[in-house]
DNA sequence: CTCGGTGCAAATGCTTTGCAATGTC
DNA sequence: GACATTGCAAAGCATTTGCACCGAG
């Protein structure tokens, strides 16, 4: 992941639409993404920005995290009731995700074929598709041996 | 769809579970779920049983949902931010969805070898699954003729 | 008659908003 | 300087909860 990069997607982004400007925050925000492992929720961020001592709102940290999704920087799910989550998208080929019920851990993976199929779908129905999700629910391998 | 076998999956699965009971407001809310056609939301199923002169409170509604849900009589979705979609799945197959971002409209298919192509994955990665969820975002064919 | 279910309104939790202060351009 | 952005706290919205009453078993 090339924080370089991505600092310089987002600048390109925020000059092409004439108004958003640039500011710390938003940069600070968007090392404490690239920084992250996986995926994470609004809230967490926030407190690891805090006690990273950068001093953000919650309401900056959502106000940038759409930004950022805007700009294709982050990627944003709704896996359960009452919680987004989100996970950095720079440089990341498009994925999918594998959703455990007992213990929450979210596998990731990649199939063209699968992706190739998607877009069969659509051409068949005349769709133009944007982007797409899927998501598998079940129990993982390590769950499975416990029980 | 057969409007008394989805009431006894109801009441079957309520025996199962030896401390459920069979309410008048349950059977009413299954049968405003039977009536409807393509998604719905919580909402909308409440003012649809009180305009037919049903007299329940959200609360009911919501709960029921979720019963109905474990007795896979309903599936839920989560498309968008803030509100969560509902759909009869009694007697329904296997599908998926795509959702228009112009319109709104939410378009199913099925397809056999998505589906067998996901239970590969899983068995590579050791994964039971349980229940999966596509939704491919983007243009429908009526919108993109509008443009 | 017991205990699960309901209705209501208040509570919850995530996310957004209004407005004055701040910092970018 | 103009005006987008921030911070804070308050508001919003879908959903849940607490509790007294009701009704299925």
């Amino acid at each position: 992941m090339d924080s370089g990069a991505a600092r310089e997607t987002l600048s390109k982004y925020l000059k092409a639409t004439g108004k958003k400007r640039a500011t710390q925050e938003r940069y600070a925000i968007l090392d404490a993404v690239l920084d992250s492992q996986g995926h994470f929720d609004a809230e967490g961020l926030y407190y690891r920005l805090i006690s990273n001592g950068v001093s953000v709102s919650k309401a900056t940290v959502y106000n940038t995290l759409e930004l950022l999704q805007e700009c294709g920087l982050v990627s944003k799910y709704r896996f359960t009731e009452n919680s987004s989550r989100y996970e950095k998208a720079f440089g990341r080929p498009h994925h999918h995700h594998l959703i455990c019920l007992d213990c929450g851990d979210i596998i990731e993976f990649v199939n063209d074929r699968l992706d190739r199929l998607q877009d069969e779908v659509c051409s068949e129905r005349n769709f133009h598709p944007q982007s797409s999700a899927l998501q598998i629910f079940g129990t993982c391998a390590k769950c499975r041996k416990k029980s």
